[in-house]
RNA sequence: CUUGUUCGGA
């Protein structure tokens, strides 16, 4: 049954994922019996395929199979749902599990963005911090917490979610940081921006290129040559 | 690297 979970799974990755959906069914005719890692690689075909009604398929199964208890799992279905069809969904998964840990969350507050329930989004993120370690926000919640905020110009939310990224010391990511000049920039504070910038040990081109952009968008467009001069100097090549 | 979420700027 390993070989069978590793097509499929190779199938997910692949570019053709209906062929995986194929095959899982393939087995299951033959009689074989699929474990957690079979039903998991098939689900990832189904969200990459956009196949919800496969995908609905294999939650049966799920069921049927007892693996209800599996977290991982079900924080895959919630995937599932979360891409193709919708929160209402996605969320009666996440209510019904056993154990919501911080992934879990992380997929909730990906697809409320999607849908821009801003305001749920926000009260995730509270119960959050109120709750376990198991379910505190980590440095990808943080991220998609930025990214918000940057498209919605929510300085204050987006300053609570900078306030507790310092907490947690996750100030030498880079990813982070790239998100919080973003999110500033976007805000319409290129001067907070470009602290965070001037703090950074480590930047790269995104770096360069979103204090660029974050310049130009508010403005000050010689400030953007001069930081373009600047990059160039430091010996990186621009895209 | 045999089960899950983000993938950064334009």
């Amino acid at each position: 049954i390993s070989h069978y979970n590793a097509m499929i799974l190779a199938f997910s990755r692949s570019e053709s994922p209906a062929h995986g959906i194929k095959f899982y069914r393939k087995m299951t005719q033959d009689g074989l019996v699929p474990d957690q890692l079979t039903l998991s690689f098939c689900l990832k075909c189904c969200v990459k395929d956009l196949a919800l009604f496969e995908g609905m398929q294999v939650h049966v199964r799920i069921l049927v199979d007892g693996f209800k208890k599996d977290s991982i799992l079900m924080t895959t279905l919630m995937d599932l749902y979360s891409v193709c069809s919708g929160c209402d969904d996605a969320y009666k998964v996440f209510d019904e599990m056993s154990m919501r840990d911080t992934v879990a969350c992380n997929v909730m507050i990906s697809c409320l963005m999607n849908n821009k329930r801003t305001r749920d989004v926000l009260a995730v993120f509270d119960t959050m911090q109120s709750l376990k370690r198991h379910c505190r926000p980590d440095d990808v919640t943080c991220l998609l917490l930025l990214q918000a905020c940057a498209d919605l110009g929510a300085l204050e939310f987006g300053s609570r979610v900078r306030d507790y990224v310092e907490e947690q010391r996750y100030g030498e990511s880079l990813k982070l940081n790239n998100a919080l000049i973003t999110m500033y920039s976007k805000c319409g504070y290129v001067d907070e921006a470009y602290k965070i910038f001037k703090r950074m040990h480590a930047k790269n081109l995104v770096s360069w290129s979103a204090m660029i952009s974050g310049f130009a968008m508010n403005g000050y467009g010689f400030d953007a040559i001069e930081m373009f001069r600047e990059m160039q100097n430091m010996g990186i090549a621009p895209d």
